[in-house]
DNA sequence: AAAATCAATCGTATATTTGCGATAAGAAAT
DNA sequence: ATTTCTTATCGCAAATATACGATTGATTTT
């Protein structure tokens, strides 16, 4: 992919922003931290039962949000654990309450247009 | 892409958020959205303005936050306004909520591990 | 030591995303 | 009618995402 050269300073958070909507930019991420949240964690497994999918693919999906801050895994040999990430986890939070509340103040904003 | 051939029934709302969290899940396209927030709306050409990305790029990002629904356009020609579509808006921000607060509730959630 | 269990990773295939320049399409102004 | 202005779309290239089966690695059980 062709790239700008020139990096772009967005407003602080943004890059966090995005970064957690790309985690929650599909649907059986989504499901998997929903199951979490209802059960405050889970295995791999029990996940490859509930969905359709491949332990591959599952694993794949797991290891995006891990990635993204979202969860964290715990040795719990044989298995692993998995339980959402509090602190990014509100960290996210904070950023998608910022970014949706700004309109609520929007009628001492000046208007452009 | 190989694709599971069963479909998944997610829970309500999993692929609106999910639809969303997409439309979110790039630094600029957030920071569009910050733009049409803080001014109420804008045309295409301010934002080719504000960020180093060329004049289709940017058409391109808007394109996805309006079959997203966020945004709306209004022909005032010669120029297109764009805007924060307030329903959608709306319908997002709840859905990111019920996200974000099923964790307030988990004492009452039985923990199965 | 060998077998079984569980999850991560590899390799592969295909789809989608992101970016650009060039072109097209529409209305407005000359 | 032609030119200008504004935005969308096309065509291309490269990167990323999504899914799978197969394999690997680590730990536990036998």
């Amino acid at each position: 992919m062709k790239r700008s050269l020139e990096h772009i300073d967005y407003k602080e958070g943004t890059e966090a922003l995005a970064k957690y909507a790309k985690a929650l930019a599909h649907p059986t991420r989504i499901a998997i931290l929903r199951h979490l949240e209802n059960q405050s964690c889970c295995f791999t497994g029990d996940l490859v039962d509930v969905f359709p999918l491949a332990q591959s693919t599952i694993s794949q999906h797991l290891k995006e949000l891990k990635n993204a801050g979202l969860i964290q895994g715990e040795l719990k040999p044989p298995k692993i654990k998995y339980c959402i990430n509090q602190k990014n986890w509100m960290e996210a939070k904070m950023l998608f309450d910022e970014l949706f509340s700004l309109d609520t103040n929007v009628v001492t904003k000046e208007k452009k247009c």
